[in-house]
DNA sequence: CGCTGCCATATTGTATACAAATTAAACGAG
DNA sequence: CTCGTTTAATTTGTATACAATATGGCAGCG
């Protein structure tokens, strides 16, 4: 992980996610390449990455530019994930054994520590809920299905409004986790699949929330400057 | 379409699907380069856009070699391909016009007419059929799908085997497209799906026979010489 | 004015040279 | 003879130079 091309990604995906290089702005690729401290050549690569998981988009005339989500683009990849981590639990129904429970277990037992902490932790809880997410998709089975979610998981614009998660929308979150695990230990792949779609239509909304009242208060200072 | 990388890309493609880079074989860039009449940077770039696909693998020490897929993953693949071809059938039926309509049924004019040939025309039923299969996935309108779907349609090893379609075979799958034109029509999505659905699954079980048989004739030869 | 075509500049695409890493081979000790 | 170590080879990774292409401005003409 300490090569070039890994570095470029790394840091290119890094500044859009946390918003320095902000939606419509234009990726050059010797900037880039100054910025990462690296040549033009793995930064090439980094981009056509990025490209294929929609962080970036390309003109006709092969330049570069951050893209900008709107929301029901958002909503779209929020669908999207939902179906197919629901097949993965559906899958995982069937496959998992005693060990791969244990560690869904322990996993969670880590949500709820970064949950419980005053003032939460929701770094740590954010980190904890995509590996229990992990777990699950690699008891699936499917390499094609980590592939395909690969594009889905771990978007940007939701990590940068991870922190309006409320409390209670956290506990929610673990107790979903819990039940999850007890579809999972019962072999229930229906159930299973049910929860895991129904838990991320619920991040959904959490988003879709934050994102409105981000627009609404966007919206008061426009009208402050005017 | 005339970049280096497109050729590249173009040409390796081809020779895996045609079988002349057969399963296992290892992929050096320098040579892949001499073959395409390129240098290696854009092949470095189709190879990983191929990798991306899944039609090659690259081993923990970066060494590609062209994939061999075992029914297992073929079926994994039909599976996901029914299950978001079946997404994209849904939301076409409620954002489907009469001029989208018109082209599905254009489309679907060809396919019959690559059946009703003697002998069918195969290669111009596949292409017909991809086209459909492509019209209804840009009215579902969602960029997404279109990238998730992309490294799942075309398959090598089912391009391979489409000339085992049995005269049969093709008017169904006319015959299907035809349904899946009348749940569009009437937007009944939820009918649109299901046929979706099932349309894929049953190519499936129709590629599983074929590979079935290959596999029963391969174990034939192999008695043979022994 | 506004449009069109050309030129200067900026940006991406490709080739190649060199560096790093991995594999295969040669060699020697036990 | 086998194992382990070192060395040579092959192969991939990165940097850079150069080529091709697109963009933006400017001049000249309508």
């Amino acid at each position: 992980m300490s090569k070039a091309s890994d570095i470029a990604y790394a840091t290119i995906r890094e500044k859009i996610i946390s918003g320095e290089l902000a939606p419509g702005d234009q990726l050059r690729e010797e900037a880039l390449a100054e910025i990462c401290g690296v040549s033009r050549t793995p930064v090439r690569e980094a981009m056509r990455k990025l490209e294929s998981e929609l962080l970036l988009r390309r003109t006709e005339s092969q330049r570069s530019y951050v893209a900008d989500w709107s929301l029901d683009d958002i909503e779209d990849a929020f669908e999207l994930r939902a179906l197919l981590e629901g097949v993965a639990a559906r899958r995982a129904a069937s496959r998992i054994d005693a060990s791969g429970i244990a560690r869904l277990e322990m996993v969670n037992a880590s949500v709820e520590k970064a949950i419980l902490a005053s003032p939460p932790n929701v770094v740590a809880f954010l980190e904890a809920n995509r590996e229990f997410h992990a777990e699950i998709l690699a008891v699936a089975g499917s390499r094609r299905l980590e592939i395909l979610l690969q594009s889905l998981i771990e978007q940007p614009i939701i990590w940068r409004t991870g922190h309006h998660y409320s409390a209670d929308e956290l506990k929610r979150s673990h107790h979903e986790h819990g039940e999850l695990i007890k579809a999972l230990e019962r072999g229930d792949a229906g159930w299973a699949e049910t929860i895991m779609a129904g838990h991320i239509r619920r991040a959904f909304h959490v988003y879709a929330d934050a994102h409105q009242s981000m627009l609404a208060s966007e919206e008061a200072h426009e009208r402050k400057r005017a």
